[in-house]
RNA sequence: GGCACUGUGGCGGAGUGGUUACGCAGCGGUCUGCAAAACCGCGUACACCGGUUCAAUUCCGGUCGGUGCCUCCA
């Protein structure tokens, strides 16, 4: 019944067998979203992925620890100086303060976390309740020569740290040749980071802790190290991130933690495609992107958007379209309504333990949802009890879309079925628009009514 | 410029050295007061050119195309 567990690992560029340290207590990391505007599709994408993964591992037993981190520290647009800070910058247009704009969207990523069914993380964990840990590994670096500081900031000497370019594959040579950004003077390599950043006298930024003797901030990648060492410990199973995180934030991350404390940071390494939107791509700079409230505009929940996600691969770059979306409402549709038929004992239950066996070794397999979808849609009928445990795996509401109507329509079917039996067809179409209206559309089979949900 | 990924039928999307993926849409049929659903059937996909092979969509090489990262982003 519980099935081999196979991710594709970044470092070995493999599938590989997963073998956690703990069985009961599988550590994993997801980095979160920076909580500065409303989150959108292709953010959440991931995060449907990674709900993927939890669900796999728990159905094949596996305990979970997983914390996700909320980035309500600002950071600048870019690495120049030019960069504005996100949050500093949101702040300014709304005329909020940067904690009222951090904890506005976090409230709305929290909200449309729920909406989309993902299991929850043992800990949420905000950059700016870690700021003295910052310190301390700043601290630990410099203590170990990793570090030096300049004008604007203390910065990790990627030079010293010798895999720095494996992690990613990296051409550090060839960085700076296609590079579109001007590099500060004062870097002694083209890949070197900012730890923490110092604050000019003249600069606005109301996010500030004072270390080193003046105001100041953590650099990005800090708070991931940091929240990893306290809250999952030195080594985790599993760590989880956008594609675009393997280059730089991924690579410096590893650079931070290994360097100050000397251990794997993390044994495997999982990052999932981004979305296109219509053929373009979604970025937050060109300010594109469904949020899950437009989708509800159109008419599709949170969990059609989830049922399209799982219909393709995390590794694939995919494109979405309304068009798309409709396929898989429609497919999710059908799901409920095989549902809808078990409340009705029209049939035999085909299903068995070895079926859903097979459903979780497609899961089980790298992640593929879609396959596990082909398997389910062939399966034929399906026990209640069945689809609790499908349910249970992909979190797609559908027993809890899907009740049984009540007795007030059952009432109603009734009589349409007796108007029907007595040839009464004007009523019983009159009865059947009734339904229609309540959402529940009634179909003549040879054995008589079904019902089914019409949305 | 460097690195990485990718090219499957109308759309989406798995997979495989030789056998139906699957979903959506479409067409035909069964059923039917009508409708719908369900069920059955259909369309003869694997970018191109070579190579390996008894056999390639599936392996190898090349060509062409698409995308991403190197700047914030999942």
């Amino acid at each position: 019944m519980k099935s081999k567990v196979r991710i594709y690992n970044q470092l070995s560029r493999k599938v590989e067998n997963f073998v956690p340290f703990d069985t009961s207590e599988v550590k994993i990391y997801t980095c979160g979203p920076t909580v500065y505007s409303t989150p959108h599709i292709g953010n959440f994408a991931a995060y449907v992925y990674w709900d993927l993964l939890v669900r796999s591992l728990q159905a094949n037993g596996y305990g979970v620890k997983r914390v996700l981190n909320l980035t309500d520290v600002g950071h600048l647009v870019s690495d120049g100086d030019d960069g504005e800070d996100k949050l500093e910058k949101g702040a300014r247009q709304t005329g909020q303060t940067v904690w009222e704009i951090a904890e506005r969207y976090i409230g709305e990523f929290q909200k449309d976390y729920a909406a989309l069914n993902l299991v929850q993380p043992a800990v949420w964990a905000r950059a700016t309740d870690y700021i003295a840990e910052d310190e301390q590994i700043v601290d630990i670096l410099t203590e170990k020569g990793y570090t030096y500081e300049t004008t604007d900031g203390v910065y990790y000497d990627t030079s010293k740290f010798s895999k720095y370019a494996e992690f990613a594959g990296l051409n550090l040579d060839q960085l700076k040749a296609g590079a579109r950004v001007e590099f500060s003077d004062e870097k002694r390599n083209i890949s070197d980071f900012a730890l923490w950043k110092f604050i000019q006298p003249d600069e606005k930024h109301e996010m500030r802790w004072e270390y080193l003797g003046r105001p100041g901030y953590p650099g990005w990648h800090l708070e991931c190290s940091t929240i990893i060492h306290q809250e999952l410990g030195e080594t985790i199973d599993i760590h989880t991130g956008g594609i675009d995180h393997i280059p730089v934030h991924h690579t410096n991350e590893i650079a931070q933690s290994e360097a100050a404390f000397e251990r794997q940071l993390s044994k495997y390494w999982l990052h999932c495609n981004h979305l296109t939107s219509e053929g373009q791509k979604i970025s937050k700079s060109l300010g594109n992107g469904y949020s899950l409230n437009d989708l509800a505009e159109k008419g599709y929940s949170p969990l059609d958007f989830k049922m399209w996600v799982l219909q393709g691969h995390y590794q694939s770059e995919r494109d979405f379209s309304i068009t798309d979306l409709e396929a898989a409402r429609a497919r999710r549709l059908k799901w409920r309504n095989r549902i809808a038929k078990c409340y009705q004992e029209r049939s035999g239950d085909n299903s068995t333990e070895e079926e859903y066996g097979k459903i979780l070794n497609a899961v089980s397999d790298n992640l593929n949802s879609p396959l596990a979808f082909a398997i389910i849609d062939v399966l034929g009928d399906i026990s209640l009890e069945l689809w609790r445990e499908i349910d249970q795996l992909f979190g797609l509401g559908l027993i809890d879309d899907t009740p049984d109507i009540s007795d007030a329509v059952k009432e109603l079917l009734r009589q349409r079925g007796i108007a029907r039996d007595e040839r009464d067809f004007a009523k019983s179409d009159q009865l059947r628009d009734e339904l229609l209206m309540m959402g529940v559309s009634v179909l003549d089979s040879s054995e008589g009514q079904i019902w089914q949900y019409a949305r």
